[in-house]
DNA sequence: GGGTGTGAAGCCGTTCACAGCA
DNA sequence: TGCTGTGAACGGCTTCACACCC
């Protein structure tokens, strides 16, 4: 299977989770449709679908199903679910927990990791939750190869660090910093405060123009 | 002000972040040490700062304070704080509450908003909470042009409209669902479940190479 | 010598536009 | 007729490369 490009696996995971909530009865859809709900355009859908090599056709459009089990193809693990380490319990490690719950049920958060004695050795939700200096080790023992980080930004180079000692090679940081991880290793960073400010701006641009209040 | 683009804006506010945190007897910094800092390359640093006109000089490089102010003067309201508005208060809303907190202190919560009666008419840290049904009203009330959605997916279309009634100009959205918004609203989603299918995706690319466990 | 500022080139992702087909 | 699949054009961002300067 030839590279498929960062962004284009993004929106097929969207298009998936778009598509799974259509209508049961549903059949067929056409790329300007999907591009509706997906607030994108037809072109891009296309373009897009093309690496499924789930073929459309003119007069009805995309099959849902094949679409559906094509792109599993390609994002799943063949077999059953994968396993996802998660560090940092906090409210952010919880409202991650939150989120898989209600999400992919293919992916699932199969141990814990704090630094606060009270919730380590203990289930949160069903979740085991261990101290930091196991870290490397448990993901070894367990094979996981993707962890998410939910601690402060102090923590998160230490917490990385270990990651990759214990075999991780996909990482989701929430840690307002940037952080350092082998070739091999990929990193996506989820940058709250920087997207916030860039809303804040943008907002500021835009609000701007009519600032004789347009509301009537 | 010329526009400056999206991906700058970003970049402009983590390097302001970690300007901050350099030493406070540091003065000058070159761009090849903020961009190791960063994460970055030289390149890009030099081609980002350009929009600043802070001008470098090639015996010393940047000099610090300079870059934090004029990176203020971009992306800070001129005057003192900006509000924003947080609408729900679930683990996810009070981990933003609590980011804010350590955060960019010309940027704070105002308000907040929930569906849950438990929370309403309440303070939670400090901050106000109102029902649903007050957005927009509140909203025009304090002048907020940014807000914060964290809502469930089913919820969060219906708070964007009544952002957008309420005057809001920037949304940063957390709800896994496509938005939609006015063309003169400025969006950002966060897309968690997305962002970890890539990272799972891509763990397991590098992770099959060396499927015969490298570890020793 | 080593770093800056910046045109120019290169790269990638998106959009256009159109032939082919149901 | 209206939609698909896709080569080609386009546009934006990043990287290169080099003249200029301390």
């Amino acid at each position: 299977m030839k590279k498929i490009s960062d962004k284009v696996i993004g929106r097929l995971s969207l298009y998936r989770r778009l598509l799974l909530q259509l209508p049961q009865n549903r059949e067929f859809i056409f790329s300007h449709e999907l591009a509706t709900i997906a607030k994108s355009t037809a072109s891009q859908v296309r373009r897009d679908l093309m690496v499924t090599h789930v073929y459309g056709n003119p007069a009805r459009g995309y099959e849902i199903k094949g679409l559906i089990a094509t792109i599993g193809q390609i994002l799943d693990q063949p077999q059953e679910q994968t396993a996802v380490a998660l560090v940092g319990l906090g409210n952010l490690g919880r409202a991650l927990v939150a989120y898989m719950e209600g999400g992919q049920p293919k992916l699932r958060i199969d141990v814990a990791f704090d630094r606060d004695p009270e919730k380590v050795d203990r289930l949160y939700r069903g979740i085991p939750c261990y101290p930091f200096h196991r870290l490397s080790e448990i993901l070894q023992e367990h094979q996981i190869v993707t962890g998410i980080i939910a601690v402060p930004a102090e923590a998160a180079q230490a917490v990385t660090d270990e990651m990759v000692l214990g075999g991780v090679k996909g990482i989701l940081n929430f840690a307002p910093v940037p952080l350092h991880v082998p070739a091999d290793v990929y990193l996506v960073s989820i940058d709250v405060m920087t997207a916030l400010e860039k809303v804040v701006y943008y907002a500021r641009q835009n609000a701007k123009p009519s600032d004789k209040r347009k509301e009537a």
